[in-house]
DNA sequence: TAATGTAACTGGTAGTGACCACATTACCAG
DNA sequence: CTGGTAATGTGGTCACTACCAGTTACATTA
């Protein structure tokens, strides 16, 4: 990463100075709780606007790099780890920040007419035909969840059984391929037992506790993309999530 | 709520501007995925300049209620319903949007030493004394969770038994009490079976399942405030949360 | 008719300059 | 020693200006 600013770079300067300041805490360059240089210092020391400044700042505050003190400063915040988009969504990334090796069986991938239930869901007219996916996923190579997702794609967008074993993450080829890049996601959680079926795909007995989490991935626009519903084995799975105040 | 700028308000006028226009997408003035006037006509409209018209819109895209597409416009998001603070974290707060009428019996309240995992997560020493507060939670007044507060206040700053009858909700009495306003908090979700006290306590057989919630609430400078251990009924309780990515 | 270019929008980035509100410190008067 | 006060440094707000970068509609051209 560099360490100045290049105003014939391409990428704006706000952007660029927002990632000088992120290596500097996530390096230890900067220690929890100190203060950062003030936003007229800065303004020397990288020859660019207070305007352009306070932009890289408001980045980091709202990622919860920094925090300000009106009258006394900016400081860096002491988090103790930094959780991204990507491990609350994906699950093979999520899997991988737990230290596990995550896998997958692909049980079926074809056009079905889902559920109205998870029609209305996706927002699309009853009878509508969409993308289906159902995997047992893997940690460690023992079973550890049943997914079922629904993609609200076009009919000329397809995604081959060997492009999902090449990646092993959906939400990569929606990136990727489809250039689909989602920005929310309503999720629900709850606690079910295992039906025959689930028992026998996950390896345990019938009747024991899962965690059941269904949720709506919904594009830049508020689109929804995709409902998907993923059961849990209770003994093996804990859910982790991050919230924060919107106003 | 004023349809104007107030420049001799003491409320800024990028505030007063996204009051305004949160306002007519709340009231439905301006219907979902229609374009608002754009930044320059605003300018006009209202004798502002773009700098602060741009702020206000700034936080209403942050906070979900606008989204801009560049050299198109700027739109009104479809948001279903608005998911507050609030509702995210507190109990009686999220009883209540899903139409239920919340209750509790309170089982204690005291300064206590806590286990030391407990201590470790409100970064306080080996040995500190927390106030502790145990409630079994009704929803329209059946049992629905057991809930274990640890609270990191000063030795001065005391809860009573009347207070928290009185007001119900514990994090009313942190903000107008103790002036303490959370703004993050990190949780865990997971499944356990229900022990002989427990099921008890909350009216159901023992082995039965539940979500055990824990979670360490932050107040703005990432100080740890509370610890809470949350055991809902499985079969009574669901749990909604909302994702956003944060770059 | 179909392709293309262009003008007129839109939001995105950036600089300058000013003043306000709050916190801290040093200093002075009591 | 105590309490007030003024100076100074911090982030917060706001205006005005300029130009860049996508999008769209429409007139022009081949």
């Amino acid at each position: 990463m560099s360490r100045t600013i290049d105003p014939y770079n391409a990428v704006p300067k706000y952007y660029q100075l927002a990632s000088i300041l992120r290596q500097k805490i996530e390096d230890g360059e900067w220690q929890p709780r100190s203060a950062i240089p003030s936003e007229r210092q800065l303004e020397v020391l990288y020859h660019i606007s207070r305007t352009t400044i306070r932009e890289a700042i408001d980045s980091l505050v709202q990622q919860g790099y920094l925090y300000r003190e009106h009258g006394r400063g900016t400081f860096v915040s002491p988090r103790k780890l930094q959780k991204g988009w990507m491990e609350l969504t994906s699950f093979s990334e999520d899997l991988l920040k737990r230290g596990l090796q995550p896998g997958q069986i692909i049980r079926n991938l074809s056009q079905v007419i889902p559920p109205i239930s998870v029609l209305k869901r996706l927002e699309l007219a009853p009878g509508s035909a969409v993308f289906c996916i159902e995997r047992v996923r893997l940690a460690d190579g023992t079973p550890i969840g049943l997914q079922t997702s629904y993609l609200a794609l076009g009919p000329d967008q397809l995604i081959t059984l060997e492009e999902l074993e090449a990646s092993g993450s959906l939400y990569r080829i929606l990136n990727e391929k489809f250039n689909i890049h989602p920005s929310e996601a309503d999720e629900t959680l709850e606690v079910t037992l295992a039906t025959p079926q689930e028992a026998a795909l996950l390896n345990i007995p019938t009747g024991a506790p899962l965690l059941l989490s269904e949720r709506v991935l919904f594009s830049q626009e508020r689109r929804p993309i995709e409902y998907v519903k993923i059961l849990y084995r209770g003994d093996r799975y804990q859910y982790y999530t991050h919230l924060k105040r919107r106003d």
